[in-house]
DNA sequence: AAATTTATACGAAAATATTCGTAACCAACG
DNA sequence: CGTTGGTTACGAATATTTTCGTATAAATTT
């Protein structure tokens, strides 16, 4: 299998790749809609960044018909995953440990979350326990 | 007094504020000797950067001696704090509890660590039951 | 069928970020 | 002194990212 040659999406792309994941394909309008809602943003940069990010591969297209669709051709956890390391590295100096703390520490969250980020800790310990069984649960 | 319009700090002036934070106020010099443990980079590209960081107020500088001294005018937590937050945003769609949990999931992380996870999260649930006005922890 | 609306393509300006060359300065040394 | 070496200042070249204007074409409307 080939190893994917494909760059860091930028801030812009990034934000785009949040609109694709979550309503799937997608035509340059709708894409550039949901964008509008949040900030001031041309149709045509739109459809540029769409192109810039076809030829990056980051993006599929359907040009079947006249209006194009575009989906994500990378998938969320991967990337996320990908920034999140750059992220760690370039922030906290590798330790993803320091941001953990600070991301739990800094803000409110919900009871249900904790318990939720407590049985992740568990899996996790049960898999260093070496009792090698522990069917790995499917969270979030 | 004046609250902060310091700008969010480049991926380049953060590789800066890392090595100040680290070693505390320190000359161009040490600084570019420092980042060019990790990549090639010229003197006076190191220099113009903290010149326009200085510019920016996210350093301070002592020009008493000829060879000036540079030090961070923001602090590591608060910083870290704020691009913490926009990479939330920006790439977990300000989801934290997603982004703590694909960093635990998604590594090695030692049972030591795990443990004082697990104990920030008992801190934090106490707090959530605890009278209104808890001593507020100090972590780390 | 002409006018209007809605698309894509694409060059290029504008805005940011990064890098470096060069001048000028000062201090130490011979 | 004058030379060498280390320093700051700063303009400007590069590189990257973002934005948009304009041309063109297809569909839709009148």
């Amino acid at each position: 299998m080939s190893k994917s040659p494909i760059p860091k999406p930028t801030e812009s792309e990034l934000e785009i790749l949040q609109v694709l994941w979550q309503q799937g394909p997608t035509t340059v309008r709708a894409v550039n809609d949901e964008l509008s809602r949040k900030r001031d943003v041309g149709y045509t940069t739109t459809l540029k960044l769409l192109q810039l990010m076809l030829d990056k591969g980051l993006v599929l297209r359907d040009d079947d018909s006249r209006t194009h669709v575009y989906r994500a051709a990378v998938r969320q956890e991967e990337t996320q995953s990908l920034l999140l390391d750059r992220f760690v590295e370039a922030t906290f100096g590798g330790s993803a440990m320091k941001l953990v703390m600070q991301a739990l520490g800094n803000r409110r969250t919900s009871k249900e979350e904790l318990a939720q980020i407590r049985s992740l800790l568990n899996d996790m310990e049960d898999q260093k326990e070496g009792t090698d069984k522990a069917t790995p649960d499917e969270l979030a």
